[in-house]
DNA sequence: CATGAATGAGCCTTCATTCAT
DNA sequence: TATGAATGAAGGCTCATTCAT
């Protein structure tokens, strides 16, 4: 049934996807670097190897793809939660040290500190982008947090406090580290893999009866 | 003796002093609100009640403007905690209390959020402003975490673990709580007393044997 | 073959080449008109017919622009002198003559003591123009000018004399001559056909045998 | 009689007198080294060892203050003139040379390239200085040759010519020569000496019977 | 659809001029 | 009288956006 809804793309379509893509990705690249305001349309272009007047075809704005390129890249951070949350079937613990691990790995990839210092430094000026943040990002990872607390607890594992509520401190740690990547690492460089351990370790104990 | 090197400062000067905190603290405002690109001089001249011209008596141009914001703005966030450092004669538990508490105090004062995100989405393009913030922040507060942290191993409060050598996973959670202050505050308000109480038990417990 | 290579110009092509062209004569006028600090890119767009920030597709900087306006309002001057160098086959005074009429003619066509006006008031402050100057027009003058005089030594029209090599000397009333017009053509008007005439024959009897 | 009129300045009025050549001076430097335009009269209070404000004590505006250095460096080039004119007793030949003489000395001495330049090149712009300049330097001037030819005429010495209308093309390699030393001094130096002397010879070449 | 030339509003910065001290 | 802090108009330059090709 759906199946007579399906869109079979055709090459045009292909391409414009791929152009889209092209697009957002050298958005990516030049916010990450510049910041909102310092990117250049002109940069943008060229990286993305289209002439500047494109980017018009497909984006309403500058500020209509900043959006897309912060939904966009966030997407990852976001769907590599849910992968543990309705599949995995060890303890609490050992499922919120591989999801901590993941966020880890996550955030260090690429431009992921800048997209982060993006993140924090603009997005405050980008109502419908703190909107679009909160209930895409937080809101489901929060649960997702909640979810693994509430099993510890349900199981025995973890004790009951407030940690529930503010899982902020739980993940806190991982996100300082991608802005100290960002702008401290050449001055004092970290073992991430160490300083990840040490975090997960902190957070276990707090959370353990 | 050293009476006679003293400085009486001038009405001129003192004017003239008065003057470079008021554009200081306008910038600050115009900063926090747009970011460093988007800020414009001429709203910091108008916030400041100066001519546009007034800030370049001041300043050299709009990145030494905003070095100076930073730099000054800072200072509060650095000397509350000497205080505490050297003359508290209690337990490490009670330092390392009152010290998370008074950083929670501070962070959420006025447009301290602000300059949180300020810092950590645009320090990285000044590099000048990098170094510094290192070195007149980060290291002290490090190593004044690192003493109170000893202490408290010495003491037999604490028990040795990674966290004295990452302090970040212990502050963090508090940088974060002032961007979601200024982020989420709307969206998903926080009673941020309680989730101060709920950091600070939550370090005590990853550092209490 | 070469044909394969051969570049039509599209129409785009004529139309920057042509804009390119009129910025260039409207940059000439402001500059002639005002000395280079003094005049305005706004003025000078008003008067191409083109928008104030077009001037930049075509130019890097106010600096740019004067530059080549100064460079391409240059070659009437040197190239009228090419032509005879050449080809004439008369006498060395017939050669000479000829020469310093045409460049009377040259030095006071349209806005061409404004050019020699700024060329002397203003190069000394741009080195690469000063360069490009001596090379282009000074040397390749020089040298043609004392090709004629040797010719006429060669062939007994002239003497030897020191002119040759202060070939300065003998054409520095027909620049002075331009400057005149500029500047005091309203309160002393000279009649400049008959300066160019005693400014000639002067020349001549300074040479002749 | 006079004598009556006469002002014995008093300490005060030496004073002023002294700042406001201090200014002329200062003016004479940067409008020479930067144009007219460009230069800044901040740095001619700071030449001057004044305040900015006081260069307003004594002249109205940048206009005026750069009128009164025209006015004031132009007098060398006059005066030095008028000395032969009148009390030289020797043959028009040798005061025609001695005048050209003393002109290449003045106009080679220290900062007068740089004024003649700045004359050639910027004040077209400034009516009021061109009309000055033209009394009060070219017709002196002017009339000064033609005495000097007629004289050299009524002796014999001189033949009758068009030189006498046009005296600008005598003096014109002199004035060009000091442009050239401004200008291509450093590329293509030259013996100003021998030019002058190849100058001279060439002016008299010209008038001599 | 795609391009990139053209635009002009906007911003940082300079500097002649003023004026309180 | 002298100062230099303050001003704001003005100008060089940028860049998001438009539009003819």
């Amino acid at each position: 049934m759906e199946a007579l809804k399906e869109h079979i793309p055709s090459k045009r379509e292909q391409q414009k996807e791929a152009r889209r893509n092209a697009i957002i990705d050298a958005g990516f690249q030049e916010f990450a670097l510049q910041g909102f305001t310092a990117a250049k349309l002109d940069d943008v272009a060229v990286r993305a190897g289209v002439g500047k007047g494109t980017i018009y075809l497909y984006f309403d704005s500058k500020e209509a793809l900043f959006e897309e390129v912060v939904r966009k890249n966030m997407f990852p951070l976001r769907d590599e939660a849910r992968q543990f949350a309705e599949s995995f079937q060890g303890t609490a613990t050992e499922l919120l040290t591989l999801h901590l691990e993941k966020m880890y790995e996550t955030l260090h990839q690429d431009k992921m500190p800048e997209l982060v210092a993006m993140i924090m430094g603009e997005t405050s000026r980008f109502p419908s982008l703190t909107d679009f943040f909160f209930k895409e990002m937080i809101e489901n990872h929060q649960s997702l947090l909640r979810d693994i607390i509430q099993k510890g607890v349900d199981r025995g594992e973890f004790r009951e406090s407030a940690l529930r509520q503010f899982t902020q401190i739980l993940i806190a740690p991982a996100m300082i580290s991608a802005i100290w990547r960002l702008q401290f690492d050449e001055q004092s460089p970290i073992d991430f893999d160490e300083y990840a351990r040490a975090h997960i370790e902190f957070v276990l104990r707090g959370l353990k009866t």
